[in-house]
DNA sequence: CGGTTTTGACCTGCGC
DNA sequence: GCGCAGGTCAAAACCG
């Protein structure tokens, strides 16, 4: 952690913040005035979210989140850190009861490491696969009932982004494989479940759609990549550097699907800004957003995106 | 042929 | 203990 981003974590941050605010949207407007869509953004609250993320929280307060109903696409996104709770979930019921919404879960960190579980259950269910069966299968189950006492399974830290796109899984840089599809309760639209495709990287990103409003899209990112985003794809790796989960807690992740997806909806400028400008920076470093103000196209992208995306340097 | 997606089965945690 | 829902596995199918 930078020695910025510790400082920020002593600030006093207010315990709730709804996107009216961060929008500058009176509190009487009516969701259905929120773009084309029927969301509702006091659904939606930041409280939580911020104390696992003071930082991105600092950033929102600071720019007033230059949100516009127009000028993006993404509604919400939380960073979860602080208990077990499914942020996806959170998100998606806020939408229905108040207040509790965007309850930025959290989580605990389950490195490879962390949660040996990953291999031992493999190898468990190999076992049971080999037809060996019975006394073996019983002794691994024993391990896995006294793990569960001694330590409570722990999550990696998780952040989530609803964004309005056509597509479900919005690229962001980095190669993901699907290993699973689940339908979700209460929805009619599938969850779906990708590993990143790197070796020895371990990060998920759960990809599903709201059932309130078939337009968005809620994403979440489970753990951080430990490697640069790979070059050789169309999808621009400046785009996805500007999320790298290097620096999952910091402001700049927010531009990460919004970018994105932004791009998607837009379907102009902005996507063909994404695929052919700015694709030569592997590694997702800090100062990464300041090459943007080289370009030509930056202040093109900053007319599209909202201030928070492109945070100016003095 | 290697990588990816699909999909049913299985595991785990949690609430009742 | 049971049932439910979320999450994961891995064989088979698919694709470039």
């Amino acid at each position: 952690m930078s020695n910025e981003t510790r400082d920020l974590y002593n600030h006093q941050y207010p315990s709730s913040f709804s996107l009216y605010e961060m929008m500058n949207l009176p509190t009487s407007a009516a969701p259905s005035s929120y773009g084309n869509t029927s969301f509702d953004p006091s659904s939606y609250s930041f409280t939580d979210c911020l104390q696992s993320s003071p930082a991105a929280y600092e950033s929102l307060l600071q720019k007033n989140f230059g949100l516009s109903p127009s000028s993006s696409e993404v509604f919400n996104s939380s960073i979860d850190q602080e208990s077990n709770r499914d942020v996806t979930n959170d998100v998606i019921n806020g939408g229905v009861s108040t207040e509790t919404a965007t309850r930025v879960s959290a989580s605990s960190s389950s490195s490879e490491a962390d949660h040996p579980g990953e291999v031992s259950v493999k190898s468990r269910r190999k076992r049971e696969l080999g037809g060996n069966g019975g006394e073996e299968d019983q002794n691994s189950k024993k391990v896995g009932k006294t793990k569960k006492n001694e330590v409570k399974k722990q999550r990696e830290p998780r952040v989530s982004f609803m964004t309005k796109s056509e597509v479900d899984h919005l690229e962001d840089g980095y190669r993901w494989r699907k290993y699973g599809q689940k339908a979700v309760k209460n929805s009619p639209y599938p969850r779906s479940y990708y590993r990143c495709t790197t070796q020895r990287c371990n990060v998920k990103k759960r990809v599903e759609r709201s059932f309130q409003d078939p337009t968005v899209v809620i994403t979440t990112y489970e753990s951080q990549h430990n490697h640069p985003i790979p070059t050789n794809l169309r999808g621009s790796s400046a785009a996805a550097a500007m999320f790298s989960a290097a620096d999952l807690m910091t402001p700049r992740n927010f531009s990460h699907d919004m970018f994105r997806s932004s791009a998607y909806t837009t379907g102009g400028a902005a996507a063909s800004a994404l695929d052919y400008g700015y694709g030569q920076d592997v590694n997702a470093n800090p100062s990464m957003h300041q090459e943007y103000h080289h370009g030509g196209e930056y202040e093109l992208l900053r007319e599209i995106f909202p201030s928070i995306f492109f945070k100016q340097e003095p």
